[in-house]
DNA sequence: CTGAAAGCGCTTACAG
DNA sequence: CTGAAAGCGCTTACAG
């Protein structure tokens, strides 16, 4: 069987509460007994029992992630935000668990009020969102990736898209370009409520106008055809567009530049581009793509603290945004 | 506070332990009593603590899933492979705890001596892996979701890559195909010994060898220029190939697409085209593919059950191969 | 069919 | 700086 405190205790010659507390760092312990105990503790391998810690302890070091997995969803994003939340949370000596969609609310209740876990981190948050009413009423600690319509009592965090928008079309103001497009989600994204996206193309319609610019926007779904067909629709008839924005995934981005390409249109000599908000790598691209990166690990890291701040009681809710930042690959130029 | 089992029992006047035993079913309860327990728990919302089940029942309801995130690693296959084990687990009253590689393999080590799960379920398995050495020495209950090299003393479970390779090749000799190629991952995963990926093309080239064909094989990364040029290997100074066989991610799928179309070449009538071993719907492609199909939801599920299997007592460790399926959609026609 | 009680392995006041 | 002990909320022999 794998060791206890008790075997621990007595190999070292001391009490269980003394190696609880040396383990804990919750009271001071004289420095021969410390080594005592710690060379006990390799000794045996010991490892305190996570049941009988959560017992007394009341706390599990255990944090429920939920992100629903929906039609249409572009996993290689969503999945770098659950990892990114159990990296940051192993930073913390947490751990993850995982909740799919299947049980719905039922899972967040069900770990909530076993008290498997401390805290919940909600991923892929949407403007009406059920699980941040859940956990609102619940007044369990969590931390919500992203900003619904109503943040009252909820802790959220967030990349500010709206200013992450307005920096994109700054950097094609300034150089410029008069007539912008936006190459977005497909409808069904928009449709549901997803509040990032929503943020990201109204701040990008509200603050084109505010430059004066012409802005246009195109909804494809993942297929060539339908990004062919956006492409054309934001080109124009004239083939005046300028500067293009792109916020969507990455098989969606490539394909529009396989357009330009086909349309013998050259970045950034003809068309500026710079990918928005994107979770892969754009220089990877061809060719390598300015972006206004979204960073999981940020996000997921400080919803991570927001939670943890919230089980010991150190913090209540609050909202925060991250201010974006702009890279620069060469994939834009002032409009010739 | 949560609602505890002495408050059950207190309400529904009976002992703890019948609470317990009626939540269990491990002994008969008279029939009045079973519904004046259910009546007390429906009316405080109980659910035991898992902490403290964990600490008296000696199991935790939760297996630890490890996904190794490389760098070159195809998101979204895997990522539905942890879904579907999360699924799966579900159906088994299981949570799933979530370890990334940061610690490597001590995440495995340390939630196992600590007993925070029940079990463990090893995703992309390699044909060395570090991981199984570990499962295998600490004779924690655990399945692997793949292959390894020595299965000694181990659950494993996977797809039958070796003869879903011989379907496509059997496939494509039937249709009277004498020039076949294999699009395949990127040349680190083999290099790295994914095994899947190793037993599929082994058996591609020995089973098309035996069936009197010519094979030919590229290892294409992820942008367009590497398709276009693996591509063109293939398809040979000739152009004299007729059929091929693709296992890789579903972008490089799409873009191999792209090139025969480029070339004017059409599917089926002058290339037969075969996804094999795909995770995702091949049916939206243009044109839709034939395909021997992945099921992670198949294979996850039956690592659950081999996992629960040894938790139980019930079964020891065993190899399973699941038999491949062919999937019609059109894409392959007699050579003309 | 049901109950009283030991015990799982910790944490944390309480004492000194 | 350290120890003895209560108690966390369950499960499961042991008794009847």
């Amino acid at each position: 069987m794998a060791a206890t405190i008790n075997d621990v205790a007595r190999v070292a010659g001391v009490s269980i509460s003394t190696v609880s507390y040396a383990l804990s760092g919750k009271r001071p312990i004289g420095e021969k007994t410390r080594q005592r105990v710690e060379a006990a503790i390799a000794e045996l391998g010991y490892t305190p029992n996570a049941g009988a810690r959560a017992l007394a302890g009341r706390r599990t070091y255990i944090l429920a992630v939920t992100e629903p997995v929906r039609p249409d969803t572009y996993t290689p994003a969503h999945m770098a935000f659950v990892l990114a939340t159990a990296t940051a949370a192993r930073a913390y000596d947490y751990d993850v668990l995982l909740l799919t969609q299947d049980e719905s609310l039922g899972g967040l209740q069900r770990v909530t009020t076993s008290r498997i876990v401390d805290g919940i981190i909600v991923l892929d948050v949407l403007a009406q969102d059920e699980r941040a009413e859940l956990v609102r009423s619940m007044g369990v600690p969590a931390a919500l990736v992203g900003i619904p319509d109503d943040t009252d009592g909820l802790a959220c965090v967030d990349l500010d898209f709206g200013a992450a928008a307005e920096l994109a079309v700054d950097r094609l103001a300034d150089a410029g370009h008069e007539v912008v497009g936006l190459l977005g989600h497909p409808e069904s994204v928009y449709e549901r409520g997803s509040n990032f996206t929503l943020r990201f193309r109204d701040a990008f319609l509200a603050h084109a106008a505010r430059r004066g610019l012409q802005a246009r926007f195109a909804m494809p779904e993942r297929t060539i055809a339908s990004v062919r067909s956006a492409m054309d629709r934001l080109l124009g008839p004239d083939r005046d567009l300028t500067g293009l924005v792109m916020h969507g995934e990455d098989t969606v981005q490539m394909r529009a530049l396989d357009v330009l390409r086909e349309q013998g249109l050259s970045v950034p000599g003809d068309v500026s581009v710079i990918s928005a908000a994107a979770t892969f790598d754009t220089s990877t691209f061809t060719p390598p793509l300015d972006t206004v990166p979204l960073i999981a690990e940020q996000s997921c890291s400080r919803a991570v603290e927001l939670t943890i701040a919230q089980i010991t009681g150190d913090a209540g809710p609050r909202v925060e945004l991250i201010p974006p930042t702009y890279v620069e690959r060469g994939s834009t130029a002032p409009r010739r």
